[in-house]
Formats: structure tokens, C-alpha cells, sequence
DNA sequence: CGAAAGGCTCTTTTT
DNA sequence: GAGCCTTTCG
């Protein structure tokens, strides 16, 4: 069997280039992913590569299963040999396996992105700062892109420029030593101290050389500084390089993404061929006109020449909605039509949003249709108190010096461990230069001095938490992670103390998740699991866990639908302050990135594409009225539909047409005197919720918004001149 | 020491 | 609206 037979002649060329660098354009839709893994699947069957001189990054751990899904069906062969998964998960199992060199411990946890903050407010603490005056979020995000250029602490001071760059520079300081002492390392730190790893032991570079003789790498466009070096590194001796990317999808610069690695890598490898995919096989001919409009009005791009043999199909629809309760409205009822249509089911609909902040509402109204759904990333699962309670504790067992989730479960359930103790706890570490755990195992000993630092209860209750703790970890050594994590909620009496708290039945049944997660580990020797597990849940993409195969409506941020594709999509809070973000309006080139973020959305889409807005929005508890996204004004009028008759009755006062250009009914004054044939104690018909009485008339802009107590339907706010009042005597 | 209540600041996007 | 921090009281 040829197994190119089926590629388009881009494609194959693209999967058949094996030597030598390669450097793939590949637009949306285009068959990327089709690409790569018949490319594996080339090199494996037909070159008779070994899958284990093949590696293959990927954005997410569900791209990486993905992959090795697809791959198993075309090779047919075991490809339990090939390394796949994401730059993290990879640098991970480098610095397990090697770090020790540089003073890496296999121990070592991973903090996230919370624990990342818990320590910097520490730091800023310990050099005498306070952490009100200076973000710990910023100082994190600094810190960040440090690292991801590979500059150490040291390094930073040196060229610091300001004062805010001085204070980060001591907190990096501060901070790289809290994480020494902890045996931890952060996100950053996976792949700085691997390329630093690489660098200062050549030998050990050597070996991974000699193995990875071709590499793959996915959604080249969102790799920082660091990660592009760690792929020259590797590839340095058989440079067999390939990478794929889109530079218009690029979409992750706020996280060190440096799009000059598309730009370098021709230099970098003059040789390197060039493949463009251009043919999208994903959505209709309307579809990618109207994001090729919209991205073409960026100006630091080069254009591509896209196109489709599919059909015209229909245009994209523009809704908007009067708040964001009747957008997710409209967005229900609708889905609902097309299901009932036959237009979609409803695992064929997503629900695309610019922040997370969006879903609550939509989640909301989800839940009252009884329409199913599957939010990506509701609170999200791992950052929940009792998952990270129970992690917590598990990272404890696993490295007795990580402080940070120390202090987070001394005292859980409450083990009358308080401030103070805590605070004494500390000192005496910093004396003694030992970890706060080693001291707690050096208690008994403390005591019996002059001076003991401790009450006799406060001792015990110390001293009772290292045996727990020691009995634990001995646990460990025998016991598969699920039996452990039952150890410890039982030993802890964590599950009880869950119980007994008032919303603990469902917390449990997080924990009880935790417990189903940690089965995948099950086979696993006792110590390799419990670091593997750990390893999976911290190094999880909220988009790992959706399942395409699950019926219900996807909701989920633009972030993480990309690599994604539905047949339907919903873009909603197409507005000002909302896409583009309002953090983006005074820097041309973040704007550039939400035209690209919104691409990004619209690309996803096969078949139907409804661009939602909504005039007036709550944010952050108060109301505001916003404009039309700035976006919708890159689209041409020919290729969208709005302003029809709503298709169904009852969504009329919700369903307009974005550019209303002379509203129906509306009799708008504007200078705070409401229409003047409406005023409260009115009576009035509303085509879908029926008759009312009016309870309150306001002016805004130059509109008026009116409260209705309807007899049937509940009290509504709604706009004049959207809502199409009848007078009723 | 700890629970409860009140006040404060924010939120972009995530491996 | 929600989480985090501080304050207050038992």
C-alpha cells in the first residue's frame, strides 16, 4: 500500500522530504496534521526508520494522542519507542532521566502556574517587599520571559533598565532559591534547564543526538526563543528538522511565542525546503473569504493564497443580541433550530469565546434549556481546592522538601498548626539551613532543649504530622497511586473533613475524579507512578480532556480551539473591550494578534459561522454599553447575512442585525426623556413574551432601555428599539 | 487558633 | 461576581 497515495501533491512532497530541513506553511485547514503523521508513518514504514530515532512535539497532550491514534492505524506497528508529547512533557523526562548533573533531583516537582505566584509573593516577602505594591502577576510574567530567552536571575540584574526590572531581577533572585530549596522547577524551567543541560554537558546532548534522528515539530508559530533552540540543539547533528507552522494563527506572544523562529529557520538552515499548503479542505468558499478578509488587514503579515475546491455555502451570519443574557439565548434556541432542522447535531456546535469569564453565563443558560454541553475548562478541574489539596499532599510524599505544598496542607484539616507555628517553623529552617520537613522530623529533639521553641500541644500536633507524613511516603514505596491516594484521604481524615463541609459531597466527587485519573497509573511500579501521575495532571492542556466523541455543544475560548474544527461555530462577544480586548487597544502589534485570535475562530468553522455581539454587557459586577467589534468592519458586506427577519418568533427582540441602521420601532428622544409613547405603568405586547406592563423607562444613549413586568413570561429588560413594542389599551 | 464576615482588587489568553 | 486578604470575635 502507497502510503501517500492519498495526499495532495504539496502534501506529499511535504511528507516525502525526510532529509534535510523542512519548513511547512500550512494555512488553515490545509491537512497539517495529515501531514505530519503520514510523514511518521513514511519514515516508518516505507524508509524502515525506527521509532525510536523519531521524535514529535506538539502543542497539547491531546494533539500528541491524537497523533498516536492516527499513527497506529497507518502504521499498524507499535509505536510505543517514538517520543510524542509536548515540549514540557518531554524536557520533563530529559531532566529526570539526566538532570542530576546540574543538580537536579528525580524527585523534583513541577509547580504551575499558581504555585508560581504562591512563591513569588513569598520571595517579595523574604527581601523585605510588599506584594500589594508590586503585582506578583507581572513580576511573574517577567520572570517568564526570562526564561524564555534563557536568562538567569544573575544575568537579568546585570542588564536590568528600571526599577520595576531591579525588583524583578532580586525576586528572580529570591525566587530561583525558594525553588532550589524545594526541589522544584516551574514551567519555564522544563525547558530552560534542558537547553542549559544540553549546553554545559555535550556528552549527554550527544546521546540524544544520535538518537532523535528526525524531528517533528507542530504549531512551530507558538514556540518561544528557548524552544526553538532545544529543536537546533537536537537536530543539530542530523538536522532531519521539520516544522510546521501558520504564522496568521499565531497566537500565544503573550507566552514568550516569538514568531522570528519562522523567520530564522530559513537561515538558520538556508538549505531547508519550503512546502505551502494552501488548499483548505475544511470550510466553505464563504468561510475562508471572510477570514481571509479579515486577516488581510493586518499589516505584519505575508499574504497567502488560499483557496477551496468546497462549495460557496452560506454566509456568515451576524446576530446581535441586546445582553449577554439573550446572546446566550440566541445562541441556544438556535443550535436547538439547526438540531431540529437537521441542520447540526449538537457534538457538530461550538460556542467560541475570547475569556474565560464568557462561559458562565453560557454554561447558565445551557443548563436551563437542558441543552448539553461540554465546557473546556469550566473551573478548571486541576485548579480546584480539593484536587490541589490532594495533589498536595501526594507532591509531599513524592519530595518531603517541596515547601509550597507543605504549607498548603499542614494544617488541612485543621490540625491547630496555625500563623504563628508556621512562621517559628520557617525560622528554624532558615537557621538550621534544613527543610521545613527536616525539622519537623528534628521536633522531639528541639524540645528537649533549654529553650524549646514550641507549646508541648503545638510540638505534637507537629510532630503528629511528620510520622503521618513518614508513614505516607514509606506507603508509597509499595502501593500503586490509586491505593495511596485512598491511604491519604483516609489517613488524613481529608475525606471526612470534606464531608463535613457544607457544598462537600460534589467536592468529593472531584477527588473521586482525581481517584479515576490516577487509575491510568495503575500499572506502573510504585515510585514511577506516583511521579508519573503527578507529572500528567500538572503538565495538562484544559483541552486534554475534551472528549470530540461525547455528544453536546463545545464551549470553549478562541486559545484553545485552535487545532480544532467543528461544523458549526459561534463567535460571541464580537465587540469592543471584548475581541479585540481592551488590553490590546494601544499596542498595534498585540491588535494584530487579536485580528489573528479572531482568524483563528472563524477558520474552525466547516459549514455555519454566526458572529454574535451583544449591545450592552456586565463586567466585573457593573454594566457597560459597548460598540460592534472593530473586526466586523474587515468583512465585506457581500459575504455576511444580518438584518433579516429572525428566524424564530420568539428570539425577535434578541436577533438584529449588527448595522441597524434605522431600527423598526424605536422612537429614541436621547435626552433623558424615554419614548414618549411609553412610560412606566404602560401597557404593551412583545411579539414573543406577550402582554405587559412597563415598570421603568430610562434613556441611554440615544436609546431607552425599558423594564416590562410580562404576565407570563417575568419581568424583562429590554431596548426600545430592539424590542418592537405594541401599545396595548 | 480558627471561623466568619467584610473589603479589596481584578481577569485576556495557558504549557 | 469571585477569590483573596485582613479583621474581628469567640
Amino acid at each position: 500500500m502507497d502510503i501517500l497515495a492519498d495526499l495532495n501533491p504539496a502534501q506529499k512532497q511535504a511528507a516525502e522530504t525526510i532529509n534535510g530541513p523542512v519548513l511547512i506553511l500550512a494555512g488553515p485547514g490545509s491537512g497539517k496534521t495529515r501531514v505530519i503523521t503520514h510523514r511518521i508513518a513514511y519514515l516508518i514504514r516505507v524508509c524502515g526508520v525506527s521509532p525510536h530515532h523519531i521524535i514529535a512535539v506538539t502543542f497539547t497532550n491531546k494533539a500528541a494522542r491524537e497523533m498516536e491514534s492516527r499513527l497506529a492505524r497507518l502504521t499498524g506497528t507499535s509505536l510505543r519507542d517514538l517520543t510524542l508529547g509536548t515540549f514540557h512533557s518531554v524536557c520533563a523526562r530529559i531532566l529526570r532521566r539526566d538532570g542530576a548533573v546540574m543538580g537536579i533531583s528525580p524527585r523534583f516537582v513541577i509547580y504551575d502556574d499558581s504555585d508560581q505566584i504562591g512563591l513569588i509573593k513569598q520571595a517579595l516577602k523574604d527581601i523585605g517587599l510588599d506584594a500589594k505594591q508590586y503585582a506578583p502577576r507581572a513580576i511573574s510574567s517577567a520572570i517568564g520571559a526570562a526564561k524564555s530567552q534563557s536568562v538567569g536571575p544573575a544575568d537579568y540584574l546585570g542588564r536590568s533598565r528600571s526599577y520595576f526590572e531591579e525588583v524583578v531581577g532580586r525576586v528572580y533572585e529570591r525566587y530561583e532559591q525558594l525553588l532550589g530549596e524545594s526541589s522544584a522547577l516551574d514551567f519555564d524551567d522544563l525547558l530552560m534547564k534542558t537547553v542549559r543541560l544540553f549546553r554545559e554537558h555535550p556528552a549527554i546532548l550527544g546521546r540524544y543526538q544520535a538518537r532523535f534522528q528526525h524531528l517533528l515539530v507542530d504549531e512551530f508559530q507558538d514556540t518561544n526563543l528557548v524552544q526553538y533552540e532545544l529543536v537546533r540543539q537536537l537536530g543539530a547533528r542530523h538536522r532531519n528538522i521539520c516544522v510546521v507552522g501558520d504564522p496568521d494563527q499565531s497566537i500565544y506572544s503573550w507566552r514568550s511565542a516569538d514568531l522570528r523562529n519562522i523567520l530564522n529557520f530559513e537561515k538558520d538552515f538556508p538549505e531547508a525546503k519550503v512546502v505551502l499548503l494552501e488548499q483548505n479542505y475544511r470550510s466553505t468558499k464563504n468561510i475562508l473569504e471572510t477570514a481571509a478578509n479579515l486577516i488581510a488587514a493586518n499589516q505584519q503579515r505575508k499574504d497567502k493564497g488560499l483557496w477551496t475546491d468546497n462549495e460557496a455555502g452560506e454566509l456568515v451570519k451576524l446576530v446581535e443580541a441586546y445582553t449577554e443574557q439573550e446572546e446566550a439565548q440566541f445562541v441556544v434556541r438556535e443550535i436547538e433550530q439547526l438540531v431540529e432542522n437537521d441542520t447540526a447535531n449538537l457534538g457538530e456546535c461550538a460556542v467560541l469565546y475570547r475569556t474565560n469569564a464568557q462561559s458562565r453565563i453560557l454554561e447558565e443558560v445551557f443548563v436551563r434549556y437542558g441543552t448539553p454541553y461540554k465546557l473546556v475548562a469550566g473551573t478548571r478541574f486541576y485548579e480546584r481546592r480539593e484536587v490541589k489539596d490532594i495533589i498536595a499532599y501526594l507532591r509531599l510524599i513524592q519530595n518531603p522538601q517541596d515547601s509550597v505544598s507543605l504549607l498548603r496542607v499542614i494544617n488541612l484539616p485543621g490540625r491547630g498548626i496555625g500563623q504563628q507555628t508556621l512562621a517559628k517553623l520557617f525560622d528554624l529552617s532558615q537557621l538550621y539551613s534544613l527543610s521545613q520537613f527536616e525539622v519537623l522530623l528534628r521536633i522531639s529533639k528541639l524540645q528537649e532543649s533549654d529553650d524549646p521553641p514550641f507549646y508541648p500541644h503545638i510540638a505534637r500536633a507537629l510532630v503528629g504530622f511528620a510520622e503521618l507524613m513518614q508513614e505516607l511516603i514509606a506507603a508509597s514505596q509499595e502501593m500503586g497511586v490509586v491505593e495511596l491516594l485512598d491511604l491519604v484521604v483516609e489517613r488524613t481524615a481529608y475525606r471526612d473533613f470534606l464531608l463535613s463541609q457544607p457544598d462537600g459531597e460534589d467536592r468529593w466527587e472531584n477527588v473521586l475524579e482525581l481517584r479515576t485519573v490516577a487509575q491510568q497509573y495503575h500499572d506502573l511500579i510504585p515510585p514511577e507512578g506516583l511521579a508519573a501521575f503527578l507529572e500528567g495532571v500538572t503538565l495538562v492542556a484544559d483541552v486534554d480532556s475534551l472528549d470530540e466523541t461525547a455528544s453536546g455543544v463545545t464551549l470553549i475560548t478562541l486559545h484553545q480551539a485552535k487545532g480544532l474544527e467543528f461544523p458549526v461555530v459561534f463567535i460571541v462577544g464580537m465587540e469592543e473591550g471584548i475581541l479585540p480586548h481592551i488590553k490590546s487597544f494601544d499596542d498595534p502589534a498585540q491588535m494584530e494578534e487579536e485580528r489573528r485570535l479572531c482568524y483563528v475562530g472563524i477558520t474552525r468553522a466547516k459549514r455555519l459561522v454566526y458572529l454574535v455581539r451583544t449591545f450592552r454587557r456586565s463586567l466585573m459586577g457593573s454594566s457597560n454599553v459597548n460598540q460592534p467589534s472593530r473586526f466586523l468592519a474587515d468583512i465585506p458586506r457581500h459575504l455576511i447575512s444580518g438584518g433579516e427577519k429572525p428566524r424564530s418568533k420568539e428570539s425577535a427582540a434578541a436577533v438584529y442585525s449588527w448595522n441597524r441602521s434605522a431600527p423598526p420601532d424605536a422612537t429614541p428622544s436621547g435626552n433623558g426623556d424615554p419614548a414618549p409613547d411609553v412610560k412606566a405603568g404602560s401597557r404593551v405586547r412583545h411579539a414573543a413574551f406577550g402582554d405587559g406592563v412597563v415598570v421603568s423607562c430610562q434613556a441611554v444613549d440615544d436609546d431607552a432601555e425599558v423594564v416590562v413586568a410580562f404576565r407570563g413570561a417575568g419581568v424583562k429588560k429590554l431596548l426600545l428599539s430592539f424590542a418592537r413594542l405594541e401599545r396595548v389599551e
